[in-house]
DNA sequence: ACGTCATGCTTGGCACTGTCAAGATAGTTG
DNA sequence: CAACTATCTTGACAGTGCCAAGCATGACGT
């Protein structure tokens, strides 16, 4: 895990403590993460966090960040069809896949005990603006024709969101996902 | 808030409670109420909630339920229109608009830690079953050409979640909100 | 080579939480 | 009035986030 592991002195802690997170997350909830739990899957004691973080809030913080990136940089990855309709429809399809792989992740991203409403990261700022541009872009593209593109993109976004959190509470299977995003996209 | 309170045997105090955590659902999420807090509110010891309830979870989920029964009562009320459009479109807003108000309620209706995802009370079960079915009836009339009225049904709820977590979280404003439900549901 | 020092981690403690166990009290029934 | 049960209490335990203080370690100036 870490390369110098004498005692003291870890190395790279925070990394460390990172990586431990985030294997947790995959089993707990943000609520349900304990500090101390990360510490200990870490190697070190309950109070080493608070050297690399300045409490258990800002490693999860740090946690969305990276998610977000990773959200957004799928995003991109998956713009790369031909037909504007079907780019929409895979950035959806995307959107709520990363939501169902990784729940925990997701909710943190949006949690608002992590970020506070209204009070994102900078970092997070920019990317949630990247997103925006994003599915900005796609749904011109989809529906050069609509007058308020804002609109059908924010319309989208919620589409995914929503869809996403119902697919994650085992209330819709994936094949109705993909309906209800073929009802949205299609006509 | 309660009738006899002489000392012991409060009266109701399972309703007091219920009172007590609903207020306290106003500020604070689920997972931050403390059970002691809801006790010490209702003016009761720390323990007493347990002879009423099998412990946190279980309050949360009467609540939870009560919430939903709100939310869906409040859909249907919300059927009164006459345009069909007009219908879907209010019924949309509506669900944002609880959402928005009642954001931890909200929350806990949905939340896996309360109700374990894919295992609702049958209370819950009930009341989702009630609301699909309002959506699907309204999105009937409102698109009787579609074939796969489910589908369409099933976007429309995926779309309202979305909105309501994304204005909740402070990244959509009110009418931002309204421009997107305008935009799924004119043609 | 050696003392000095800041960095990074540790132990210890506090107030808080959810939950279990056992005791006290009050209304009910014989 | 005695026994009983429902209801609420106090007490305890393990766990949490976080603050304060102490100790090990490697770097640096001399």
């Amino acid at each position: 895990m870490s390369r110098s592991n004498s005692g003291y002195h870890h190395g790279n802690l925070a990394e460390s403590l990172e990586r431990a997170a985030m294997e947790l997350l995959e089993t707990h909830s943000a609520a349900d993460l304990s500090l101390r739990e990360v510490a200990r899957t870490a190697g070190v004691s309950h109070n080493a966090p608070y050297h690399h973080f300045s409490g258990k809030n800002d490693l999860l913080k740090t946690l969305a960040e990276r998610s977000m990136a990773e959200l957004v940089a799928s995003q991109r990855r998956s713009l790369e069809g031909v037909d504007p309709n079907e780019h929409l429809r895979s950035m959806l399809a995307d959107y709520v896949r990363f939501a169902v792989a990784r729940p925990h992740l997701f909710a943190a991203i949006y949690d608002p005990t992590i970020c506070v409403p209204g009070q994102p990261t900078p970092a997070m700022a920019v990317l949630i603006a990247e997103e925006e541009q994003l599915l900005s872009d796609t749904a011109r593209d989809a529906r050069p024709e609509l007058p308020d593109t804002r609109a059908f993109a924010a319309a989208a976004w919620g589409l995914a969101h929503g869809l996403a959190q119902l697919a994650q509470v085992g209330h819709l299977p994936q094949q109705a996902v993909d309906a209800a995003i073929d009802a949205f996209v299609v006509r």
